[in-house]
DNA sequence: AAACTATTCAATAAATTTATTGAGTAGTTC
DNA sequence: GAACTACTCAATAAATTTATTGAATAGTTT
């Protein structure tokens, strides 16, 4: 083998498994399976595709083996097979939002347009948990929340907030997060918490990227 | 715009940089790039591209803003936009490392065919630095190492290193670095000196990984 | 301005990727 | 074991990507 045979083979492999991830739909799976594991119906349901088509998408991810499975019954669970596959999906994500204007445009009009606020990063937060009297509050799914969340945070998903508001201290500032910069759940909760009074606020990003940064997480088993 | 909209408006502009990337040779060519300027047809020459070809993939990169251009009379130099292009590069990079057995087998069979030998990380150089009695050599181009290399650097070109061999110190133990983990200049190096009698071994990865740990560095201008 | 150089552009054919449809399969429930 | 559920597979057509060829363009030299 020469040199060059040598390099076509190595980039090649790694054209292969960018490959696999140069796809709309299958970027978000895997944004969305850094939340944990999910059902195939789950993700269909989640990214709107056809079953079919989530399916097919998801054997592409894990023919590059960027995902594995855990077989439940008649249920298949697809989770991220490494730390490296969302830290990869992260460093495409914050070179998308430093060249193309449009991305960061789209996120800021998208949020505008519902309510005008601010975000706070991981590190304002942690300054906030130490000068105390900050709620963290996760919007995600329960099951979600209980398979990994920021230390301290409560639990309310988004499609229940506005019935159980009186769960939520007054006093406090409230930080929300969800699942990551793009997800819109929190920013519903701070327009819909806004709105009843409360000093609140979004993280920037989103748990697994608190996760990365090796910042406390907690676990509630069931 | 409602969610999807948005979500699918955000998720295709990150997979048209994602597909931008996800071509063995403009892998390559990013790879390159992560030196500083090369003309088109430097570019061609190093990836064993036609020119028209090595063209049309450097449009690509430039309409997704990965790179940008220096024209200079009828050269046209292309450099990388922004570091977070590395960035993304070496996530994809480390991401193939881990999880395609492929890649490490070949990178270890290609270097073990040659001449067997240990590497060093950018850590253990540090350590050995401080520890002084190390000589450190840069193999590339002379254009590369004038535009950056490690602090107090040697510079010998791979292609002049058998015949300026007095110009290394005997006593010391060499550390031969060249542009990144594929590089086969440094390996090429390490069998060349390790034949003369001096005590060598090759930086793991690169000058490009070097820099973007904030280690020291060096300009020559001319 | 004619000749030259470095690069880009346009056109093409071959190969790859994609969504959709419906059939097939592994495991569970009755 | 028949009916059901969750998922995968196979086949297809449409769209995209790729390398190659030769013409076109922008800038330089004579």
């Amino acid at each position: 083998m020469n040199k060059r045979e040598f390099k076509n083979k190595v980039y090649g492999e790694l054209a292969r498994i960018t490959k696999s991830m140069a796809n709309a739909h299958r970027l978000e799976i895997i944004e969305l399976l850094a939340q944990g594991e999910f059902s195939v119906e789950q993700i269909a349901g989640q990214t709107n595709l056809s079953i079919a088509s989530a399916s097919q998408h998801l054997q592409v991810l894990k023919v590059a083996q960027l995902v594995e499975i855990n077989r439940q019954g008649n249920f298949i669970y697809y989770r991220l097979a490494s730390n490296n596959v969302f830290k990869a999906w992260k460093a495409l994500r914050d070179l998308g939002f430093e060249r193309i204007a449009t991305i960061e445009k789209l996120v800021r009009h998208f949020r505008k347009s519902k309510y005008d606020f601010e975000t706070v990063t991981n590190d304002d937060l942690l300054r906030k948990l130490e000068s105390g009297n900050v709620t963290i509050l996760d919007v995600r799914s329960e099951s979600e929340y209980k398979t990994r969340h920021i230390a301290n945070a409560l639990s309310i998903p988004i499609d229940q907030l506005s019935k159980r508001l009186k769960e939520l201290p007054m006093g406090t500032e409230i930080v929300v997060y969800c699942r990551g910069p793009f997800c819109v759940f929190a920013d519903d909760a701070v327009a819909l918490l806004s709105k009843a009074g409360y000093k609140v606020t979004r993280l920037k990003e989103g748990f697994p990227e608190w996760q990365l940064q090796e910042l406390p997480v907690e676990v509630s088993l069931n």
